[in-house]
DNA sequence: CTGAAAGCGCTTACAG
DNA sequence: CTGAAAGCGCTTACAG
């Protein structure tokens, strides 16, 4: 079928099928009430064309379009994969499809995609991130029902919330290596945001002296310097371990005999490096479908919540 | 601003800046012919009321989305990131939005995906992957642009294709260990799709003896048992080729010291593992750029085109 | 069970 | 430079 020509539309099969619009659209949306001889005719018709309901028509007169947007950090993140996957699970199973978009870590990207999924026209949005500010988060859950998975600086009262327990996740990979005998623990920034900022303050008040590195070039060259002074680290993210975990490589400090690492997401690279890393699991496909789940329910009036997931610790050898 | 409010129209913004719709609608669209007088009393309404477009009933009247979808395999991989960004620029650039969806490795899902995006109403389609069966490529070339990014069994005349050279990239790979010296270098298969099996037919026409394992429990293991029979390893992704060093670390055998490893797409992970991956590179960027390029003429009419794009090796410790 | 009418919110010619 | 009319392809009441 050549683009140019003609795309049939409901009338087209109404006239081939020897009833009237209204008729084909009642028995194309599997409406009761339409006689088996019409509806198998009309179906046989539209079959016939190849006819496609025109989307936009059909949103624009249903107000509605079963369609729920998915904003992303980035697509990068390995962390995020299965919180899609738990959106889309329980998005399709009540009959609304997933888009996604997403930002490139950066806030002025993150802030016009969202502006363009609510343009585009979705029921819903949910976003997965911590880089969005409070004022276009207010700005978006003003216009659609919004669920915001991650921990931003605020989530506006009239947006749903689910996050993970980062302080408990921090006491957990802490007093794992406690218990490992540590006493002198490090920490290495991930970033200044709210999940690693609380996981650093958990660390702040877990040990007697915080001994804190940034994620940088120099950072965590620094860290592996003083190797002798501290016997173990707890990196804000697996990434940052990972990185950890390399550079110790490179140093010849051995992980995790001259230093213990743990990390936090246990993204994929945690069981991927050597040694594999000790970290922090969040539920995340659960994690996901709750957040659909509390789409779907504002939308149809129910009050947004504010999960708070637990975290889990997830041991492999590059703790000891 | 309450959803459950009048949404305004642009028939409120005529009122309020007491002019006709058609003007409305001519001085949001930026049309030339529209005194300055009256353009300014329109935005200035349009502002104060907070008015949006309704974007299903412009895409129904004008006919066009200005949307480009973008299909993935699933969005775990690493590989296609820049590919997308590359995408997005060029459709930026050019006006169009783009929108995201996957199909997590699966064959039916991304055939459902695809229809997902056609049904959506996108103006063209850009699948990165090279899952895609014949059929489903055929349908979706029949109803839109469609250009394919990787290497599917075969992809519709009526499509457009970029891919990278694997026999290249594999030649440039196995030339670079055997000028390192390595004799009895084994391949470890990715799978039996055309990318792997164009590296992996390439593999068996550079060796004399070609060693090859599978990419799964077994295969690996048997692999490392038979370092001392084979000094190099060529696998056909970074995965793989992570997974390799990282067994081999378990195992005692020294990577490259006792077997050389080199990947292929020059992911994330090949420069976070240790030893580094050497591997193969694709210019990934420009190709999302071009595959949007060409999507674009598509829309304006030109014809198809293949595009083969050259790969660069990329060295690093695993090789030695 | 079926059809004719009205309307969703825009844009596109076409007058003036 | 501006406005009135027609129409995009559907769905939604409402008659019959």
């Amino acid at each position: 079928m050549p683009r140019s020509a003609h795309r049939p539309t409901i009338l087209d099969v109404a006239r081939a099928a020897g009833v009237s619009k209204s008729l084909v659209s009642a028995a194309l949306r599997g409406e009761r009430g339409v006689s088996t001889a019409s509806r198998d005719r009309i179906l046989a018709a539209a079959d016939e064309l190849d006819y496609r309901t025109n989307g936009w028509a059909q949103r624009l007169v249903s107000g509605r379009s079963d369609l729920i947007g998915v904003l992303l950090t980035d697509l990068r993140n390995a962390y995020q994969t299965e919180i899609v996957n738990g959106v889309e699970d329980a998005a399709r199973s009540a009959g609304f499809d997933v888009i996604l978009s997403h930002g490139r870590r950066d806030r002025d990207l993150l802030r016009t995609r969202l502006q363009g999924l609510i343009d585009l026209g979705v029921d819903a949005v949910i976003a997965v991130t911590g880089h969005l500010q409070a004022d276009d988060l207010d700005a978006a859950a003003e216009r659609v029902p919004l669920v915001v998975v991650g921990r931003p600086a605020s989530v506006p009262d009239a947006a749903g919330w689910i996050r993970n327990d980062d302080e408990e996740g921090a006491r957990l990979a802490l007093t794992h290596l406690r218990e490992r005998g540590h006493e002198r623990i490090a920490f290495v920034h991930g970033s200044s945001r709210p999940a690693s900022r609380a996981r650093r303050d958990t660390y702040r008040s877990f040990v007697a002296h915080p001994r804190e590195f940034d994620a940088d070039a120099e950072g965590i060259p620094r860290l592996l310097d003083a190797a002798d002074e501290v016997s173990a680290v707890f990196a804000a993210n697996d990434r940052l371990a990972a990185q950890i975990v390399a550079d110790a490589s490179d140093r010849r400090v051995r992980v995790p005999e001259d230093l213990a690492v743990v990390g936090y997401d246990n993204t994929e690279l945690a069981e991927l490096v050597r040694p594999g890393l000790t970290t922090i699991d969040q539920p995340r496909t659960r994690m996901g479908e709750d957040a659909a789940g509390q789409a779907l329910a504002m939308l149809d009036g129910a009050p947004p919540a504010r999960i708070v997931a637990a975290p889990r610790l997830v041991v492999r050898s590059s703790s000891g």
